[in-house]
DNA sequence: ACTTGAATATTTAAGCTTGAAATAATCCAT
DNA sequence: ATGGATTATTTCAAGCTTAAATATTCAAGT
């Protein structure tokens, strides 16, 4: 999970070299801080839900579009690729959580929803999985939550803040 | 990758519900950030590298202790699971990067430590891979960068900043 | 010495992930 | 209409990941 910085020397272009260890530094806590929390919500999901963190994922993105998403929607929502939410979609599929169908007119297309099952499953699961996020992040108040939130505004998608 | 907040409500506790919404969207953010960053990380590993993540975060590891690493210290140091360790070492082993040797006493352990090309190769790709996130934190001011690391300080590891 | 329990590492099975290649359907400029 | 580009998805191989099961070794205590 990457190095830690070392020392630190001035450059001819105004930037410091401490400048780009200090954001080093961040990314390792931020990566630290992921890997914990996924960490957490995956054993718990898996215990307390038979789920796993990818399919919650794919169902949390489904909740929110009722009308359906496109499979490569949902990749570029989840930032990961393609292929992957293939496999993801047929389980959830086997399981009843989601559907598939083709109710447009582009065969290479098909609408992928959320069951009422697969509804009701996500609901339970959502409302645990805010409050353990709000627990694990509970060291870090609600303004600096906010304000941590803004700066890292520039990595907000295309999606988020749509609905 | 998770759901966005909803609506907010007052708590009997004085906790506010908006206040799980913040740490909620805070998380959300701190997702991305992490999924972004990795994806330039493993892109670039590959294609100017033909290095993987997981490959380069071992050998990130043992860099710093170049007395070696038992299996479980690199398994904590890296917040994986231990059977993980034993596949991407095996391929590093394989590679020459990285060698296992029973030092000690005691057989249930061995040592691994970075081959002297493992070193070399480390070195070439730990100075881009800092580049690499100054470049995508860069909309982060050193001092913001400073300030939001003290404020996930709460994840630090064990082993942070004993070198 | 022997047993018990703890510590360390590997193996296994299932699932996740990527990137690239293959497939298939649609669109569009001729 | 048709050939070629574009778009959408799946398939595939390689590798990553976890949790659980297994095996081995060590450390005590008897």
């Amino acid at each position: 999970m990457v190095s830690a910085p070392l020392p630190a020397v001035a450059r001819a272009d105004g930037s410091k070299q401490s400048d780009s260890k200090a954001r080093l530094r961040l990314w390792i806590r931020l990566l630290r801080a992921s890997r914990l929390i996924e960490g957490v919500a995956r054993e718990r999901l898996k215990t307390q839900f038979d789920a796993t963190l990818p399919r919650f994922d794919v169902m949390a993105a489904l909740f929110r579009k009722p009308d359906g998403m496109l499979m490569s929607e949902i990749s570029r929502f989840l930032m990961v690729s393609n292929g992957n939410v293939t496999g993801i979609v047929d389980r959830l599929v086997a399981d009843g959580l989601v559907a598939r169908s083709q109710r447009n007119g582009d065969r290479r297309t098909s609408f992928i929803t959320l069951t009422r099952k697969g509804r009701a499953a996500f609901a339970a699961m959502a409302a645990a999985h805010e409050s353990w996020v709000d627990e694990l992040l509970g060291g870090i108040s609600a303004r600096d939550a906010e304000q941590m939130s803004a700066k890292l505004k520039s990595f907000r998608s295309d999606w988020e803040g749509e609905a």
